[in-house]
RNA sequence: GGUGGCGUGGCCGAGAGGCGAGGCAGCGGCCUGCAAAGCCGUAUACACGGGUUCGAAUCCCGUCGCCACCUCCA
């Protein structure tokens, strides 16, 4: 069975060839590091971690490439109104400080970092290069103004608009800020000349004069210089595919490259029916988030919901992963337990595998993955030793596979066993459990509920299974 | 004006012409001293109106509602 893909530009699932057997190259947008990362960013990254793991779980070696736009309008901004209120930062501090809130919030996640992160202002020799060719090939052209600008002729190239197949003629004009030597207002920069309203650092030198690189052109240029000129998949949120990924495609493909051949999108998060975007103000930070909820539940809830569709957020509906995760997390405890050792991975069942292979279905993947927990505790109390290692495994192989085995080493510290502390508190719950235990012989029930009360109190639930009383935090 | 998406049971969330994914909550049962956990069982769900079909949540037409993109955004 081969591996099934949503393509967004032919607008259909189609199978999924990499250029090489074996081996794919993925391009994802990361972020313009202009603000902290907030709930979006994290599904963003973590959709594609999920692809990534996939795809090597399957054998396959994958090059993943996400950016950093490290250079942008926003970044300069924020540094400026910032030092308006007496911030000593400069734009390229803002910039790296805000990647690195990036990077910790990724971490926290367990998103695998990508092969490589590529920073728009280490790849500006590659920009020019290819804005170059774009006017030799009469794709671009030089502001009409006398500015160092340069222009992508949108006129110029006919396919225009087919990612998201929209014809040139009813695009509503984009409405510049200020008018700046184009032939079409459509036209987008490839080259924006320096201003003396920013920094100098905010500038390199180029044929056409000081300037910095447009937005568009560093994902061509970066994609091309790491993948090729033709690679298998870029991705990215929906809300790049206009302006920001139809650009892309025309620029590459005016510049004689074949560019990327899927191209996908993940939805977005929205909280309240609405979107969550920084224009609109009602983020919810990955900080605040992280502080909320254990991050393998994060990881849990955004990872849900099938990746194209839109993840509607809201406590509630966190609070329900939690508990679904709770389901898979004590399963393998207890299985644990009943086997004396930690569960070997084992098998991914055929619906799992399936379910990936049909445009990463995750959502019928965790249903596998629930149906095979159930299997498991039926084992469990069945004291089926065998089935019980088999699913343990089964479970196992495939939270590897989505990145939420608790039990796996790139948990270490967040799973329910670890640290001294944990030995601890094993012993002194354990005495009480065997104090409770004899009051239970003797049937001095009012003395057992008061210990298991107390320690409720004290969040410990206890639970009485045939293999003796076992405890957990609640 | 253009482009795209969505509307599924109390909630979240899959599916996509014919055995009602999965989770959460609820109800009944088993287990338990009582619980908890677990297991078993439990739902006249597919926005509305037409149509195609032996059969439609799934296809077609229309209507309504919501959302996104066309301007910086994952």
């Amino acid at each position: 069975m081969k591996q099934r893909l949503y393509d967004s530009r032919t607008q259909a699932v189609t199978d999924f060839e990499p250029r090489e057997p074996g081996k794919v190259g993925l391009y994802v947008c990361g972020p313009t590091v202009q603000s902290s990362p907030h709930i979006g960013h994290l599904r963003s990254a973590l959709v594609y971690d999920q692809m990534r793991r996939w795809f090597a779980a399957t054998g396959h070696d994958v090059t993943l490439i996400r950016n950093v736009t490290d250079i942008d309008d926003k970044i300069l901004e924020h540094a400026r109104l910032a030092q308006e209120q007496g911030s000593s930062e400069e734009w390229w501090a803002l910039a790296y400080r805000v990647e690195r809130e990036f990077t910790e919030a990724y971490d926290a996640l367990r998103v695998l970092p990508p092969v490589y992160e590529p920073r728009a202002t280490a790849n500006v020799p590659e920009m020019i290069a290819l804005i170059e060719t774009l006017i030799e090939r009469g794709h671009a052209y030089q502001a009409g103004d006398g500015s160092a600008s340069v222009y992508f002729d949108t006129g110029s190239w006919p396919a225009y608009g087919e990612l998201t197949r929209q014809s040139r003629e009813q695009m509503e004009d984009a409405p510049d800020s200020e008018p700046v030597g184009k032939r079409d207002p459509r036209d987008f920069a490839l080259w924006k000349a320096h201003r003396d309203s920013e920094p100098a650092s905010a500038s390199w030198e180029s044929p056409w004069g000081r300037g910095r690189p447009g937005w568009h052109i560093e994902c061509s240029a970066m994609a091309t210089r790491y993948l090729g000129e033709e690679f298998d998949i870029h991705g990215g949120g929906l809300d790049l595919r206009f302006p920001h990924h139809e650009n892309e495609l025309a620029q590459s493909r005016a510049a004689g490259h074949g560019f990327a051949r899927h191209w996908i999108h993940n939805g977005l998060v929205n909280t309240g029916g609405q979107k969550m975007s920084k224009s609109l103000g009602n983020s919810l930070f990955a900080a605040e988030l992280l502080a909320q909820a254990r991050p393998i539940v994060l990881r849990y809830f955004l990872g849900s919901a099938h990746y194209r569709s839109v993840l509607e957020y809201s406590e509630s509906s966190l609070a329900e992963a939690a508990a679904a995760f709770d389901r898979i997390e004590g399963f393998l405890a207890r299985a644990a337990e009943a086997l004396g050792a930690e569960p070997e991975p084992g098998e991914l069942p055929e619906e799992f595998r399936a379910a990936m292979l049909d445009d990463f279905g995750v959502p019928q993947a965790l249903a596998a993955v629930h149906g095979t927990v159930r299997a498991g505790n039926t084992a469990l109390e069945a004291g089926d030793r065998a089935a019980l290692a088999l699913h343990a495994g089964e479970t196992i192989a495939m939270l590897d596979v989505l990145g939420i085995n608790p039990l796996a080493a790139e948990w270490a510290g967040e799973s329910a066993s670890g640290d001294g502390s944990r030995d601890a508190l094993d012993a002194l719950v354990g005495a009480l459990a065997a104090e409770r235990a004899e009051a239970r012989a003797a049937k001095d029930f009012a003395r057992s509920d008061e210990i298991r009360d107390r320690l409720a109190a004290a969040g410990i639930a206890l639970e009485d299974t045939s293999n003796g009383t076992r405890w957990s935090l609640t």
